[in-house]
RNA sequence: GCGGUCGUGGCGAAGUGGUUAACGCACCGGAUUGUGGCUCCGGCAUUCGUGGGUUCGAUUCCCACCGGUCGCCCCA
């Protein structure tokens, strides 16, 4: 076999998208819950709406889109990151005009990042996301964390870590950039490289560096909470008291920068702490973006979002071995042997399907101790047996594959009969 | 972009410079002329990742490439 799928990219097997669906349908109902809309954007955009909107400074924007020209020589971008997107069809379908605000939105979307695949980490992934625009109450901010971590709870997670800071407001931040410049400046040469670029480009970046972890400066390094202004930190401090309120715990982590130039205020990210979790932690992150829609040709209006990867999520339920509830059994296997019954079979097993009755045959034209053993695998809860004696009776041996009970019941009569027993099974 | 490691049937996994490439699981057939989960018997690899090289001869040695996997950077 020699053509295979593009690296970084996965085939979903029918046993794994069973799982995908559950966790979907699951989502979607606590979205329902929470009163979020659905939203669906194109697969690409323009890459300029990326450069824009996720920043140019950004390692995404920077080293990992998939970007190419199409034939009338449009610049088009494989979307890395769903917010960007959101904002756009936001500003261009003027949902600021709505009457209900704010807009509260989610999203199931594939992301496409050109990088080196490891666990976790695949060239095209999925996220689950949410944005809210329009409101600038720190209890959106507090809800949309309470919507993320209700997510993994209701889908048995237990072992998370949810991180918060601050990036402050405008003010704050340009503060804080400048105090980080005077802070590390006399220390650039000891920096890695990257370092030097972001020391230029995005000082808070620096923080967020593990080669320069350890690096002296570091520890001394001005902390952005003492730099955010009044009314930042009053904010950041009703968010946290929301939390409390719902019972959520977090932990302040002044480092935690993000890496995408949009985000203000508020910026989290949820980990799993899970043992044997891989060496990748985040499960989803997000933060406060107020500037984005503005610098998208919006009017200027806040905003708050996450992107939460559903690869991740379903590593993180295998880590923590939790089990979903799939059903992989079938209601009913129909067995015919004979040529002549063939015709019979399909006719029958359409009608049941008819009537609501979940049932398969063999098309492999095997014995009947073949069909048996399919039967088997799988897993059907009940067997119809339809052989040349039967037709000529035109009735239909019913098998109860649990019990191995088996009763003869009339064709016309069949469907009744099948339905009646899985109504009673399911009663039980 | 950088580094470690690996690449034999549908899956798992032995193996050797030389002519039939173990074994297990799964699957198919038979023993049992129409009844499953047990047992026994049989069947099931002609690119041993791809392309070069060394050699009389390579799946086995060397090189390159591709791919998987894990990690670094960064993130979902």
């Amino acid at each position: 076999m020699n053509i295979k799928a593009p690296r970084g990219t996965a085939d979903v097997l029918p046993q794994d998208a069973q799982k995908w669906q559950f966790v979907e349908n699951k989502i979607k109902n606590i979205c329902d819950q929470f009163h979020y809309k659905e939203i669906r954007t194109p697969l690409f955009e323009h890459t300029e709406v990326f450069q824009r909107g996720v920043g140019d400074s950004t390692d995404i924007v920077q080293k990992e889109m998939y970007t190419f020209e199409d034939r009338g020589g449009r610049s088009l971008t494989l979307r890395p990151e769903g917010t960007a997107s959101v904002a756009r069809a936001f500003v261009q379908n003027k949902m600021y005009g709505e009457p209900s605000q704010p807009i509260k939105l989610f999203y199931f979307m594939q992301m496409f990042r050109y990088e080196r695949p490891q666990q976790g980490r695949m060239r095209q992934l999925n996220q689950f996301g949410v944005e809210v625009l329009g409101s600038a109450d720190p209890a959106v901010d507090a809800e949309v964390i309470d919507l993320a971590m209700t997510v993994y709870q209701e889908l048995g997670l237990s072992s998370l870590k949810l991180v918060i800071n601050s990036l402050g407001d405008a003010e704050s931040r340009e503060d804080y950039r400048n105090a980080l410049i005077t802070h590390f400046t006399p220390h650039r040469e000891e920096l890695c490289s990257d370092c030097q670029n972001r020391l230029d480009q995005n000082p808070l970046r620096v923080l967020d560096c593990k080669t320069d972890r350890n690096h002296p400066a570091m520890g001394t390094a001005p902390s952005i909470l003492d730099y955010l202004n009044d009314e930042s930190r009053e904010y950041f401090d009703k968010v946290k008291e929301y939390l409390t309120l719902m019972g959520i715990s977090y932990e302040v982590d002044p480092n935690l920068v993000r890496g995408l130039d949009y985000y203000n205020h508020t910026a989290f990210e949820i980990m799993s702490e899970a043992e044997g979790f891989g060496a990748i932690t985040t499960l989803a992150g997000g933060g406060r973006y107020n500037g984005l829609v503005n610098q998208l040709g919006g009017p200027d209006t806040p905003g708050i979002g996450f992107g939460m990867g559903i690869e991740r999520l379903l590593m993180a339920l295998d880590a923590e071995n939790q089990q979903l509830p799939i059903d992989e059994t079938i209601d009913c296997y129909l067995i015919a042997v004979g040529e002549e019954v063939e015709k019979e079979a399909v006719r029958l097993v359409h009608e049941l399907r008819k009537n609501g009755i979940q049932v398969d045959k063999d098309y492999q034209g095997r014995k009947m101790k073949a069909q048996f053993k399919a039967a088997d695998r799988y897993q059907a809860k009940m067997v119809l047996i339809l052989g040349e004696d039967e037709l000529k009776k035109q009735v239909i041996n019913l098998k109860d594959m649990e019990t191995g009970e088996q009763i003869e019941v009339s064709i016309q009569s069949v469907v009744d009969t099948v339905a009646g027993k899985l109504q009673g099974g399911r009663e039980k």
